[in-house]
DNA sequence: TTTAATATGTTATATTATAACATTGTTATA
DNA sequence: TATAACAATGTTATAATATAACATATTAAA
């Protein structure tokens, strides 16, 4: 059961497919929890998935929340250009897929040399319901 | 000892001439490890001289790598739009100061009929030394 | 000077994440 | 088919980060 690109193992499906049925970020402790009936026992099972799910992009971490979120935009096969949407009243978390800011975020440079391969954005503010 | 806009309590002052004295992301721990000889012993005290610092845009939290950074940017007195430049290589962090860039992220809507007011960004790739 | 608000001190505990090592399964190839 | 190399899993323990809860002290305001 080798790792093939493209394919995910016995572990890596079972906190993906349970991520994704959420539709919000769900914390590695909670998703622990309910995989432990599909058999991942110990914290290591869960973050050893989640990290490979993050390095392909099938999954991001909400750094701020220290929580997982599935990848709703198909573009996103590598996780290396997110922004992310965030109600501070009720916590919705929306990933933000929105061409002229990617573009203009990827394009970015400043003049420290630096040479950006990825970045993550956070933005905070109350939707529509919460105000 | 009450809290007036702009002025600093003890603990407060303590921790953040650590951090300022520091040029890099300290992480709460360490922080504590250091300031104990000012009579600061247990993490809430840290904790909490750390959030009100944050509150007042004082100090930065790199949220991806759980560290305390001083503001250097004094324009920044409340800290609601806040961008780092992070090195992947010797984990240098810098806090950009781009009017351009800090523009256009503060001006940023969506169709989602969300209101931000508040964003934070990390960059990460290699600085000139680590190419 | 009483009251309210803010800050501090202290102990314990919750939450998030990784180290370390043994075992099992898979792939490649000798 | 052996056997070696690698990838994934299982398991226990522990490290690292952060907060709850409550007591006390200090300050500002009424
Ligand atoms: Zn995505
Ligand atoms: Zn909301
Ligand atoms: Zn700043
Ligand atoms: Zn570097």
């Amino acid at each position: 059961m080798a790792q093939k690109q493209g394919y995910l193992s016995k572990n890596q499906k079972i906190v993906l497919d349970y991520i994704e049925k959420a539709n919000q970020p769900l914390k590695a402790y909670s998703i622990l929890f309910n995989v432990q009936k599909k058999g991942l026992k110990a914290p290591p099972q869960v973050y050893r998935a989640l990290d490979r799910l993050v390095e392909i992009g099938k999954v991001h971490k909400i750094e701020s929340k220290n929580a997982f979120v599935a990848c709703k935009n198909s573009s996103c096969t590598i996780s290396n250009a997110t922004a992310f949407s965030i109600c501070d009243g009720c916590e919705k978390v929306t990933e933000i897929s929105n061409p002229k800011l990617s573009k203009y975020l990827s394009g970015f440079q400043d003049n420290s040399g630096m040479k950006y391969n990825k970045y993550n954005l956070e933005f905070f503010g109350l939707c529509k319901k919460c105000r």
